[in-house]
RNA sequence: GCCGCGGUGGUGGAAUCGGUAGACACGAAGGACUUAAAAUCCUUUGGCCAGUGAUGGCUGUGCGGGUUCAAGUCCCGCCCGCGGUACCA
């Protein structure tokens, strides 16, 4: 009987939608595991065969813990709010919310059709009021508590004011509008006029994390800098934190770098220096304090605020000629062009430990949102100072024996101190150390940690997102009671931005609150995915965001797939977020993630057909891409994308090429053989007949007509084999590009481990047929446990052989179950036919069971390459000659030396290889 | 520049604790079946050398060293590729 994979998958899902297979509850008995996707944002363009990869391995993971006896979460929503619908709209005048619908509607159909098992129940969608409420409501108590940086964790903001009350008597005395302000300065979410990163193009201010060498990720589009009144989270107070927690969750180490790197922590001191003529001193950072002694002049960033205050007179008009150019070039400008720039300010400082006095310069290679500001320049030893130093004609005074500074800087932070004072003899290390000592005791700074992360900017010029649920009065924000959420997104008369420059939402009519007018901006993507995964837990709760005995049941995601591009972004965001709800007792565990895994990316396989351009060229000629080195072609020909839907095994489908275009309709070609023969068949012709494409590796994109959708490919092979073939592409986090060129042989498998349950018998399995079982038990669950899936086909593969016609139910209904995480369709039909009428969700992975692998191993000892691996006892405190002694002897030695303690040895004949102390 | 990851046949990739490198699949070549093709099945397939043959020998995991009875795997020094980040003092 044929494989018919459409049948068996229609039929199986449909069936587990009947009977609500993968409903999850929330009561039970069972042990709570979460396994969780990155939801996706749902674009026009569908899914591509790349946004399954890392779905498929959820799946896997999440159908071998349910029959692991775990009561699994696994559920699946949409980030669905975001530029591009907002951006589709202003083109079109269509509804954001109506495009957004539909692509979510498509979405939902073509994962359905790879049988994931997801709870569509727990389905989120960013851009549901009864999901953003949620999102509104994290905002409010975030408007509503502050850091304390004693305790180290948010607390609600009624306290502050409540300590104020009681111990500051000047608060009583400040108006409404002045608490307010002081307030500001304390909130989580806070308003504030801010430097930001401004995308014209796009209309509206971007997150550091939104924004890639001066351009916007979205778009590519130019950013400038621009100081606006912008709502703020403080995630700079949880930089110590989050850099610390990294430490107790199981990620991989690349990306846990990332966010070290993101972070940025680095300890240093704070410096006073003394302007020549004034009584107040300004401060520096600095991770170098050793390097004092050979400060030869002083910088500030453009913005510093040092800066008013030390331009003398003569140097005003200077000054401000340089900061009008620098207000006016964008970060790319800044970031393309590394020449020296700067401009001296008229004022000296004092060099508190030689006393002598030094420049103070103005330049845009100090940066106002890092430390102070404001850095003492150490050219010597630092290669930025140094050209600066060169470029300015300042004094280099080396400080490290042996340092030649003639021609650059010596940055590394090693060697002995010289002119330096007391420093003089000095390792760098200690030299650090010692100079930290002094400027503690004399006053003249302290030890300080600096975190380059910053607080994350929140508000959005655009639609398409969370409203603010913020009034405004007397020009001072104040958020909505909790009762009046959500605050659902208004309809507006056009999209754009009004035509005095408000946000879209100042085109909405009656957009205000008790008569005061409502905050015009809209949240960043990343609101809406900061606390999904709660969401998840309880999403049907309208009195919380999850509650707190269901939040306590399932505590956290305990395995968390998705791609690195959000090392930055997302992971840090709903870390923060996670943690503030933690501080303030709303959920139980500080850290969302505990394991995460990054899947690769799938890249798009390119063809090209190579159109014949040389002399006499009618444009109709493409030649095979074998040939395009010959001399006749070489230069001659111009490669063309050619849609990879009509090439397989980079063969031409040469009637399909035809019929592509109007341009290709009489397309001729020069055969791998040659010859240009007119009517040449497709299918079945001879090798040398054939039209070979060129490919190349390229994102996969419309443009380059790469794009290979799921839904096709379920059509031609079904999901079970898209699922397999996904997998057995190559390691999970590694990127690959995406060619069908294997998907036969996995299919040829498929046919194959059904053909196995055509007849199934109750005889008792011969000793090899349960070796060859026990062998696969063992091999697919170390690859499940350690998501090496793509190593289990080929384990698959070899069992099936080794099984060959075998047809016994003793094998037969657990080899269905080992499969089933895989390839679920198939599994269930054979599982069907091996008498069960219905597949049991609950049926234990035969592993799970300890005797049975026990008894099994024991009775059919596993084979190492053919030969067999002894087990021996050997004593526990034998000595290194001793053990040297067995390696040389041979096997009967050894079993001499047997001992008490049983320890392992693997023999292979004639030779020992290895030992296991 | 800095940080991280990787480099294995014609191709994708195996090798899980340092233990017979190249599993499995694709592709290719040959064969069976067939009027023919598709499908299916069987054989061969890292390179070089010897042999009619079974087989044997040498070589081989980016390059150069080292540790070890044993190295794709560990250590040191390079080269190349990919990803992240970038005036962060």
């Amino acid at each position: 009987m044929d494989y018919n994979f459409q049948e068996i998958e229609q039929k199986w899902q449909a069936e587990w939608e009947k009977q609500g297979a993968y409903h999850v509850s929330n009561q039970s008995d069972k042990k709570p595991f979460y396994v969780l996707d990155m939801f996706p944002y749902p674009s026009g363009a569908g899914l591509h065969v790349g946004h399954p990869l890392g779905y498929i391995a959820s799946d896997i993971y999440s159908r071998y813990k349910r029959l692991c006896g775990f009561n699994v979460l696994h559920p699946m929503g949409f980030d669905s709010y975001g530029l591009p619908a907002e951006q589709y709209a202003i083109q079109t005048g269509q509804h954001p919310e109506k495009t957004t619908m539909q692509n979510i509607a498509r979405y939902v159909e073509q994962l359905k059709k790879i049988g994931f098992c997801y709870d569509w129940d727990r389905e989120v969608k960013t851009c549901d009021p009864s999901f953003y409420k949620w999102t509104q409501w994290a905002f409010r108590l975030m408007f509503n508590s502050y850091y304390d940086t004693k305790l180290q964790k948010a607390r609600p903001i009624s306290e502050l004011i409540a300590q104020w009350e009681a111990n500051d008597p000047t608060w009583k005395s400040l108006s409404e509008k002045e608490q307010q302000e002081r307030l500001m300065n304390y909130r989580i979410a806070y308003l504030s006029d801010t430097k930001v990163n401004w995308c014209p193009k796009l209309g509206t201010v971007l997150a550091n994390d939104e924004v890639s060498e001066g351009l916007s990720v979205r778009g590519g589009y130019p950013v400038e800098q621009r100081v606006m009144r912008q709502w703020s989270l403080r995630v700079s107070a949880y930089a110590g934190r989050l850099l610390e927690g990294l430490d107790r969750i199981d990620w991989t180490d690349s990306l846990k770098d990332t966010q070290r790197n993101w972070i940025g922590r680095s300890e240093g001191a704070e410096m006073q220096f003394q302007i020549k003529g004034q009584d107040t001193p300004f401060t520096i950072f600095t991770t170098r304090a050793d390097t004092v002694f050979g400060v030869t002049f002083m910088v500030l960033a453009p913005e510093s605020e040092y800066v008013s205050r030390v331009v003398t007179d003569a140097q005003r008009a200077e000054v401000e000629t340089y900061l009008d150019r620098c207000k006016h070039r964008t970060e790319r400008e800044r970031i393309a062009d590394r020449k020296v720039t700067g401009v001296f300010t008229g004022s000296y400082a004092i060099n508190p430990l030689t006393n002598s006095e030094i420049p103070i310069y103005i330049s845009d290679y100090v940066l106002s949102g890092y430390g102070t500001g404001a850095i003492m320049a150490v050219p010597a030893h630092d290669s930025r100072d140094y050209a600066f130093a060169k470029h300015f004609n300042l004094p280099i005074i080396p400080l490290i024996e042996g340092a030649d500074v003639s021609e650059e800087s010596f940055d590394a932070k090693e060697g002995k101190m010289i002119n330096s004072g007391f420093l003089n003899g000095l390792e760098v290390k200690e030299a650090i150390a010692k100079m930290k000592e002094y400027i503690t005791n004399t006053g003249i700074g302290r030890v300080k940690v600096n975190y380059r992360l910053r607080d994350a900017i929140f508000s959005r010029q655009r639609y398409w997102g969370e409203p603010f649920p913020v009034y405004y009065k007397d020009g001072m924000p104040y958020v909505l009671p909790e009762d009046q959420l959500p605050l659902t997104l208004p309809e507006v008369s056009d999209f754009k931005p009004t035509e005095d420059g408000q946000p879209p939402l100042g085109n909405a009519k009656d957009w205000t609150y008790e008569g005061y007018p409502l905050e015009l901006c809209t949240m960043p993507g990343f609101a809406g995915s900061s606390a999904y995964y709660l969401r998840y837990m309880d999403n049907h709760n309208d009195k919380a965001l999850v509650d707190k005995e269901v939040n306590k049941y399932w505590r956290q995601v305990n395995l968390y797939i998705g791609g690195t591009e959000h090392a930055t972004g997302h992971l840090i965001y709903s870390r923060f977020w996670n943690k503030f709800l933690y501080d303030l007792g709303y959920i139980c565990e500080d850290e969302p993630f505990q394991k995460l895994i990054n899947q690769g990316m799938i890249q798009g396989r390119s063809n090209f057909v190579y159109r014949y351009i040389g002399e006499g060229a009618t444009g109709n000629l493409y030649v095979s891409y074998n040939l395009i080195d010959n001399p006749e072609y070489k230069d001659k020909v111009q490669p063309i994308h050619v849609n990879v839907n009509i090439v397989k095994n980079d063969i031409l489908n040469i009637q399909a090429f035809r019929d592509w275009m109007p341009e290709y309709k009489h397309a001729e070609f020069v055969y791998a053989d040659g010859t240009t023969d007119q009517d040449n068949p497709y299918l079945g012709a001879p090798a040398e007949k054939q039209y070979i494409c060129g490919w190349a590796i390229e994102k996969m994109s419309k443009s380059m007509f790469n794009v290979v959708n799921p839904d096709d490919v379920v059509a031609q092979y079904g999901a079970d084999t898209l699922r397999l073939y996904e997998m057995f592409l190559g390691p999970l986090e590694m990127s690959k590009p995406w060619d069908t060129n294997g998907i036969d042989g996995v299919h040829r498998f498929l046919r194959k481990f059904w053909n196995m349950y055509e007849n199934v018998s109750n005889d008792e399995p011969t000793a090899d047929e349960l070796k060859s079982l026990h062998k696969l038990i063992k091999k697919i669950t170390w690859d499940i446990e350690n998501f090496s899936f793509n190593t289990s086909i080929p384990a698959f593969m070899i069992a099936a052989n080794e099984l060959g016609k075998c047809n016994k139910r003793a094998i037969l209904e657990p080899l269905a179950i080992l499969i089933a995480p895989y390839a679920p369709h198939i599994a269930e039909e054979a599982w069907h036919r091996c008498g069960n009428t219905t597949f049991v969700i609950d049926a234990a992975w035969p592993v799970c069971n300890e005797a049975y692998l026990e008894e099994a191993t024991i009775k059919y000892p596993i084979q190492f390459m053919g030969k067999v691996k002894f087990t021996l006892d050997i004593a526990k405190d034998a000595t290194k000659e001793e053990i040297e002694k067995i390696v040389m002897n041979d096997e009967q030695t050894l079993k001499q030396l047997a001992g008490n303690t049983p320890k392992r040895v693997i023999v292979v004949p004639g030779r020992i290889v290895n030992i296991v102390v």
